[in-house]
DNA sequence: TGAACAAAGTCATCTGATGACCTGTTGACT
DNA sequence: AGTCAACAGGTCATCAGATGACTTTGTTCA
């Protein structure tokens, strides 16, 4: 037998919700200071705890932003701020590295497509700028690391969506984080391949310059697919 | 001489941040139950309110679940979970559509290819139930778009890949959110072209029935331009 | 004028008290 | 034996008062 759930809300979350449905509306703003915790208590006719609570919960889901000896601000929206609770990645197990790959290949040659149509001169030049450092950094494992996220983060900016910058930027996250313990042997893999990663890398950029879309998407596709082949063996092996 | 420790962390920050980092390490685990709330207070050496702020931001990250009289427990991750603070949705501008939509096709598209490849049968009869509701819906605003979300739901389930399936719901809430006020509009302007949508449905349906992927995504893509066509004059209006 | 100081406002935190709620146990009633 | 009301213990939920820390602003004094 079913029996419909009733949970009575928690204070907290109804002040939460309050204050979010005020926001969401319209009646706070971007920027806007927040009465007091004082004056919130009274309003609500609840306890200091209970506004505290729910403003935490609203600052963890970062809508707004407490400052100390100041006050309370509605924070400024960035589309760029889009962001998953970075804490999954940390809880990711072997399995779900499989389907993080796949979602990134979506998102990276899709980005790559639309940086094709889309970049400007200075988004090449700062891609221009991370193959530069790459082919400097090839034999240093830090350096070129760093150069090769540049590259795929420069040709997410490209894309001209701060959207898909922002998922692409937490893929990425989530990636390194829950591969960390495989960071020696992707490294060290990869430096013994350097110079060919370096050269599809270049590839798709010569797409991207010239404008190619589709050309941009097969060889960003390409490039990813030997980048899992190299990793193939850490991944499916546990 | 005693100097004043400087602690840019608030208290209940590194509360969060240590529990957070039991969990990440594994010495909690899900489904543990955490120390009650006075215990935590004397093994940190703070006063309970801190914990109860701590415990309240890691609520808000989903991360722990707090059960009234019964006490405090580390919740089960589901990559399923993955999502945005969905408090974002309501804040999007129209300029940023744009980019959703973007994203949104890229996301479809390469689940329709992956559900080319992967779907099963079980999961083709999802998509047959989504159409045929959509031909008995076709007249009823209400129906056809929910077939329509299930459809597009059922070949994401299809690509065997939960954080695609997760992401794609996020986008759609989004849209769905922030398109709340177009619903009228787009509701109206494609119950003059269901029939030519279901088409296209149908042509996605049986790409992945064949398991032509490739197909698939070209079918899929071409599909969302002219759904997007329907909306243009909306998004670029004002 | 300008630098040190004082005051007010506000968030951060602690503490003790009280209420609400869940679980398990006990014991009486059927 | 089975049922269930009542109770006890543990725990979260919330309140209220007090204190500390920090920021801004106004005020005093050299």
């Amino acid at each position: 037998m079913e029996y419909k759930q009733i949970k009575p809300k928690k204070i907290y979350e109804e002040v939460a919700e309050a204050i979010f449905h005020m926001i969401k509306t319209g009646v706070l703003k971007p920027g806007d200071k927040l009465d007091s915790v004082q004056q919130l208590a009274e309003k609500f006719q609840v306890g200091r705890a209970a506004i505290r609570e729910a403003l935490t919960a609203l600052k963890a889901m970062g809508l707004i932003e407490l400052k100390q000896g100041e006050g309370t601000y509605v924070r400024e929206f960035d589309p760029m701020m889009l962001s998953f609770p970075l804490s999954i990645a940390v809880l990711m197990k072997k399995e779900d590295i499989v389907h993080l790959l796949e979602v990134r290949k979506l998102l990276e040659a899709g980005a790559a497509a639309l940086a094709a149509m889309k970049r400007t001169d200075a988004d090449l030049q700062a891609m221009e700028q991370a193959l530069r450092e790459m082919r400097e950094g090839i034999g240093n494992e830090e350096l070129g690391e760093k150069a090769d996220l540049a590259f795929h983060m420069a040709i997410a900016v490209a894309s001209q969506n701060p959207i898909l910058v922002s998922l692409m930027n937490n893929v990425s996250e989530m990636m390194i984080e829950t591969m960390r313990e495989t960071r020696r042997i992707w490294l060290f893999s990869k430096q013994t391949t350097s110079e060919k990663l370096l050269e599809e890398h270049r590839k798709i950029f010569e797409a991207i310059q010239e404008k190619k879309a589709e050309a941009a998407r097969q060889r960003m596709l390409e490039h990813l697919a030997n980048v899992e082949r190299v990793l193939e063996p850490y991944i499916y092996s546990s």
